[in-house]
DNA sequence: AAGTCGTGCAACCGCAAGAAA
DNA sequence: CTTTCTTGCGGTTGCACGACT
């Protein structure tokens, strides 16, 4: 298979940008548009390879970028969405608008997973880090005693990581859409492309929903974290139903041997599930996994996802 | 004032995948 | 079907800058 590599020819200029090159890219774009990135560069007057205009448009001069400090929001929903998809960056930045998965790999890689490694966590997993495991991550120098491990800040993190994963165990697909307009089913929105889209959709009656915004809906939409689980209460059978749906389901992941799924996380949909009250149901959120288990476990393993 | 170190960020690189020829 | 082209992704590098010694 072909490739274009980065530069090849002699004498493209690399290195940043000048203000002057990037009038002339942004002229061009404003212009002709973007697309056939390889003739950009002679048609603009750059002397750049194409895949240098391209980045530079995509992480920096796009007029929709935001720039600056992420916000508490948007560091929540990347550490959510890092425990559940890790690097997938691009996926990720599809959930923060206004923001490039440079950026947000960049802030990653230098702020929440120093953040993540100084709590003694381990960033891939967001895990507690095992105490032999710990030196590995520069955590296990003699300066770094327990007193600077903010066990509040662990519980935390744990907390964050679990939901992360409750919400990516459940999946609010459900099959009268129709009847209830306010179910939070999103069609993907997006500037995910379709070749994108396939890893993080599911297509259920011709409607491609974008599973990641179902979860994150469930932070943002809902009144309260405990209400996550609302239903009104003429739907309290369906509730059951699924609870018995859900219940199966989690005997069946529980056999899956390499299938990793806390047994707290299943405890926090359970404990939720129990807990409902009829005076603060405000949402239906029916099908707690009409979805089979094996496309749950593809869900979670961040694999294509289709049925 | 000069040197060192740490941090943040833009940019580069190699690779993969899909589209087009 | 194969080859070439194009786009996109994720890991990594290197520079600029501020803090510190």
């Amino acid at each position: 298979m072909g490739r274009m590599r980065c530069c090849e020819k002699v004498g493209f200029k690399k290195g940043p940008w000048t203000p002057e090159e990037d009038n002339k890219l942004l002229a061009y774009v404003e212009k002709h548009g973007h697309g056939n990135w390889r003739s950009v560069p002679a048609k603009a007057g750059l002397e750049r390879c194409g895949k240098s205009c391209r980045l530079r448009w995509i992480n920096y001069l796009k007029p929709d970028i935001k720039r600056g400090n992420f916000s508490s929001e948007e560091d929540h929903t990347i550490i959510q969405l890092h425990a559940l998809l890790g690097n997938k960056w691009s996926i990720i930045a599809a959930h923060l608008p206004q923001r490039t998965d440079n950026e947000i790999k960049n802030y990653w890689n230098t702020n929440i997973k120093k953040r993540l490694i100084r709590m003694g966590l381990d960033p891939l997993t967001h895990k507690p880090i095992k105490r032999n495991n710990f030196e590995d991550y520069g955590g296990g120098h003699h300066e770094q005693s327990k007193d600077t491990i903010n066990m509040d800040h662990v519980a935390q993190w744990e907390n964050a990581r679990l939901e992360a994963e409750a919400r990516g165990s459940m999946l609010q697909v459900e099959s009268h859409s129709s009847h209830h307009p306010q179910l939070m089913l999103r069609k993907i929105p997006t500037q995910l492309s379709p070749s994108s889209s396939d890893s993080l959709s599911i297509k259920h009656n011709n409607t491609v929903y974008n599973m990641y915004d179902l979860i994150l809906a469930t932070n943002r939409d809902l009144p309260s974290p405990v209400s996550t689980f609302s239903v009104t209460s003429w739907k309290l059978p369906l509730v059951s139903t699924n609870i018995k749906l859900f219940t199966d389901t989690r005997t069946s992941l529980s056999s899956e041997a390499d299938f990793n799924v806390s047994e707290t996380s299943f405890q926090i949909i359970e404990d939720r599930v129990s807990n409902l009250q009829d005076d603060d149901i405000t949402v239906a959120v029916e099908a707690f996994t009409t979805a089979s288990c094996e496309s749950i476990q593809e869900l979670l393993r961040g694999s294509t996802l289709t049925w």
